[in-house]
DNA sequence: GGACGAGGTGGAAACGCTTTCACAATTTCG
DNA sequence: CGAAATTGTGAAAGCGTTTCCACCTCGTCC
């Protein structure tokens, strides 16, 4: 009643039927051959082996899914963006461990719109993913309070088990597995780091309000000022997002609008620093000679510059969201939170305040 | 007969039928009404509207996979890995088309070993995937050759329409989509900027031979020698890997073994540029002062230090991949075959030679 | 020597959907 | 005004698997 089932290209994909009727046997043999869950005759199995390999079969994985248990063997990471080295690496992490656990890795980037994050998760909800795990803040606009509760209700009923990297928990009445990591903590030694060389006006580059990971960081400054004793100067803050278009942005406008009153920079990620280190350089300042500088992400690049930096583990953290999920699949009981360490990788963009 | 159909976590998923009872019609009519292919009275499709709404219905993928053509609305990408930013563009791409058109993005990483991309590639052919986009040569080992026919016969059979980026044609009997970029023309043009700026010891980091793109653009190097009639001098070209580490040892080699014999460098890609950037600056060595230097691939960190660069359209890569096996997929015919254009970025890493 | 397990195997239901076919209820037309 | 075309709907087959149940064939035990 049907055309026969094609792939894509008209090239025709053999079935579990064909296999077992050239082995002479059942498709239940086969199907318990090829999951190795049955015990079989050394004779049957060789021929279905065979069979198999002569017709180049390869098991349907959708009639699988559908006929088994509906379990698609696959973890969905949803971000902002591949392109962002941060989550570049947080998506590695994820793939790798997916694959190291036999599962396939689904991935969708949202360009930080809540609308396409929403679209997309309720994509991979068709697809029935074991994990679907959520990478970084959605940009929050002007109805991301109403969008909300529609928001959390949605991600609630993905019906895969939801977990949260270094982002803003989604309420109460969402059950999601935590990864966070040490911002508060990175942000207070990078900064003290800089208090100890003497510096003491620091320029924190990358405020923003209501970005779990920037509040965190700049909050840490805040406390290691504290710490030494120095008093907190908000004119010292520069507010702009966590990119290195924003970071060449906020050290201009700043070099260009008054005297440079700082002798450091605590840029919140290494991206800015790079920006920040650019637009210094073309100021004809150096660092360290000129202005010290520390970063937070330890980030690839920033080892053409020498930076100094909070190193943050973050193929780890992909790799701990997609073994944290399945654990929790498989065991139940509250899902997990963790937050991981983070440490300072001390370069070459740090001297001594000259008196 | 079955245990009721479960998500991962327990939660029941409604299906079809139930939306079907609750709205008082039938499941074909149901499905009608979503898929939007047959017309329907709007009475009707206002009351399965609300049931899918009361029920927070949403279709099973899989099933509809399997019932349907055994189209799966999906494509691949197969990479060495996320975290090299070339491929994090090119894959952004790939996502970014993917969901433009419609289709779920499934990725997979080999770190470059043909043994886990065969075994990825596999897993993609077990998803139906309508495209598998291969990106980036996977490492010749020594089997490399032996192992190539069963490879090729392997991705051949994928069923998947099969798509190349800026790697290696698999073999005449394995048909594919191409997309290559101009990796000859833009070495040409990188290096003959250092020769028109008087340059003429040009030191060539990145040799390696057996990869098709360090291979073009060590051709379009020499190339540009020759068309400047500058002697080609084999000791001035360093061998190594498209990494940073690896532009960071050859750069280090090269300063402790010898004087330094060369005024300009021409990285083969942005990443060794950078490695090699550090070395010379942890030698006291400064860019574009004491040495000129070009790059390629244009990736953002290069921004960090002024490079001077090929600029290559990373995101347009993988778009064009996808665009192209989904027309192609469609309508049929000779796979297409495109070679994307380069262009330089003057920034700030080339000074005329001093004499 | 018959009952009983254990080891293999096959038949068939079920998974959740799409689509073909058939058919009833309209509408349109000569 | 009756026949033909159109429209909306339902029943059921089928997609390619897995798995439950039943069955058969042995070897083993009392």
């Amino acid at each position: 009643m049907r055309r026969a089932s094609e792939s894509a290209d008209g090239r025709r994909r053999s079935t579990i039927r064909e296999v077992a009727s050239l082995a002479g046997v059942s498709v239940a043999t086969v199907s318990r051959i090829l999951a190795g869950t049955y015990p079989a005759s050394p004779g049957t199995r060789a021929r279905v082996m065979r069979a198999v390999q002569e017709l180049d079969y390869v098991a349907n994985a959708h009639a699988r899914v559908l006929a088994g248990n509906n379990v698609s063997k696959s973890v969905a990471i949803v971000l902002n963006s591949v392109i962002s080295p941060h989550y570049a690496h947080v998506a590695q992490g994820v793939e790798a461990q997916a694959t190291a656990e036999g599962r396939l890795c689904l991935i969708g980037t949202t360009g930080g719109d809540p609308k396409r994050e929403l679209a997309i998760v309720r994509h991979m909800r068709e697809q029935n993913a074991e994990a679907v795990i959520l990478v970084g803040n959605v940009v929050a606009d002007d109805k991301y309070q109403e969008r909300m509760g529609q928001y959390a209700q949605a991600l609630a009923s993905v019906g895969s088990r939801l977990v949260l990297c270094g982002r803003r928990p989604l309420g109460p009445d969402v059950p999601a597995v935590v990864v966070e990591y040490d911002n508060a903590g990175g942000a207070f030694a990078a900064t003290s780091h800089l208090l100890s060389a003497g510096h003491e006006r620091i320029l924190c580059l990358g405020r923003r309000p209501g970005y779990t990971t920037a509040e965190g960081r700049l909050d840490g400054y805040r406390k290691a000022l504290a710490a030494y004793n120095v008093p907190h100067e908000p004119g010292l803050e520069a507010e702009g997002m966590m990119e290195w278009d924003e970071g060449y942005r906020m050290m201009k406008e700043r070099l260009s609008t008054g005297p440079q009153d700082f002798t450091a920079v605590f840029a919140i990620n290494d991206l800015i620093a790079g920006g920040a280190h650019r637009a210094l350089a073309e100021h004809g300042l150096r660092v360290p000679d000129d202005v010290s500088m520390v970063g937070f992400d330890d980030l690839p690049p920033s080892r053409d510059i020498g930076l100094t930096t909070v190193h943050l583990p973050h193929e780890e953290i992909g790799r701990t969201a997609v073994r944290l999920a399945l654990e929790h699949a498989a065991h139940g009981g509250a899902p997990p939170h963790v937050v991981l360490g983070t440490h300072l990788v001390i370069r070459d963009s740090v001297r001594p305040r000259r008196r």
